[in-house]
DNA sequence: TCTATTATTGATCACACGATCAATAAGTTG
DNA sequence: CAACTTATTGATCGTGTGATCAATAATAGA
């Protein structure tokens, strides 16, 4: 199973190489979580030396911090994008919780729990997460206060309400990750829950 | 910082001996994670040799994984002691959420995270959170099943209903593990998602 | 074409981890 | 008191980690 012999990398500029790790440290983290992303892991994806790694990434642990600011960053990006066209409030909360307990994001979960507990250890990365949680909570909030706006939604913390929506996802998220058995009927019931915190009518929520 | 020269321990019982390292390896745990419980901290803490501890637990994932269920099943006794008492099923779950988001657990919170973590390269490890995640899950399901059959609940699966409350408490406490801002109001928007959840009025369970 | 810059490498360090084993010494048994 | 059992130890191995540095070779610039 040992690797063909590397003969030497071909010389690439800075930039071009500096964006071909932090591709490799992404495809790192996604594949076997945070905690794989190590100096001889990163090179060995890129079939370059360790200490070019070392030489463009001279702290690792400010390379798994922004390993997982970009994982995370995207993910948020891409659930916007997926529900920024939905006519309503509503319909954008539904798609939202929809899209995260589908279990199409388990690896980028992964980079979620991994991160919360390296994030002890690791002072940039607890940063870096506290910055990204900010940054869903803003995201959700947005939602919540619309709906308050729009006169679908009831309640009188709006980021309050987001924190708490976030903190139901993630736990549900990071319970699949150990109990796949029945790790699909996630979103089953959460839906109840959503109702009861927005004022919403039993199965108002469910009509998507 | 170096200790002072270790001498020679005591020879103690093996039931002993075994019984040692076992709370040394708890207290390891509680103080610095799951991460943290090495054979060499683990010898460091009650003074022995490090192959002492290894010659009592040959197997550190083995160690690791029965520190974890003692940890967390002790957790669950003791809320079980806490909650037993009181009168009504809707007291209980208040109780409930009540102690288990309060904060004052955060050292278990960390074991759990770590453990959903670790689990994924530790399968001994990951069968114990699972048999401890179907502990809880029993015992919040009783709660459930208590209150729908005394007609203060409304819900037509328990064991999905006790999965969701599971995963909304965990996720919250794991979120607080890293923003420790405003960590404190935790429980002060959970109560209209559980009314959601299980058919109260607004404010119903709020009455504590 | 010659020279200066620098991307890349192999070698190596110090450290922490789990694990193994022969040697020692404390206790137990006859 | 002698012989045996075994709890305990120091030493050591192999592996994986991040980090450093002088040497090399490819490119860019004069």
């Amino acid at each position: 199973m040992s690797r063909p012999p590397r003969k030497k990398a071909a010389r690439k500029s800075p930039a071009e190489r500096s964006a071909e790790i932090a591709d490799a440290a992404r495809d790192v983290a996604l594949e076997h979580g945070l905690y794989g992303v190590t100096l001889r892991a990163v090179a060995a994806r890129i079939d370059v030396a360790p200490a070019l790694v070392a030489h463009y990434e001279p702290d690792m642990h400010a390379l798994v911090a922004a390993t997982f600011g970009t994982i995370v960053s995207a993910e948020l990006d891409e659930v916007d994008d997926l529900v920024a066209a939905l006519p309503s409030p509503r319909a954008r909360l539904a798609a939202l919780l929809d899209t995260l307990l589908d279990g199409s994001r388990d690896d980028v979960t992964v980079v979620w729990v991994e991160a919360w507990a390296l994030g002890r250890r690791n002072e940039a990365l607890a940063a870096r997460v506290r910055e990204e949680m900010d940054a869903w909570r803003t995201f959700v909030q947005g939602i919540v206060e619309a709906g308050i706006a729009a006169g679908e939604f009831e309640a009188d913390d709006a980021a309050s309400v987001a924190w708490q929506l976030l903190g139901m996802i993630d736990g549900l998220n990071a319970h699949a990750l150990v109990r796949w058995e029945d790790a699909d009927d996630r979103g089953s019931r959460i839906g109840h829950a959503v109702e009861g915190m927005l004022g919403l009518g039993r199965g108002a929520l469910a009509a998507r």
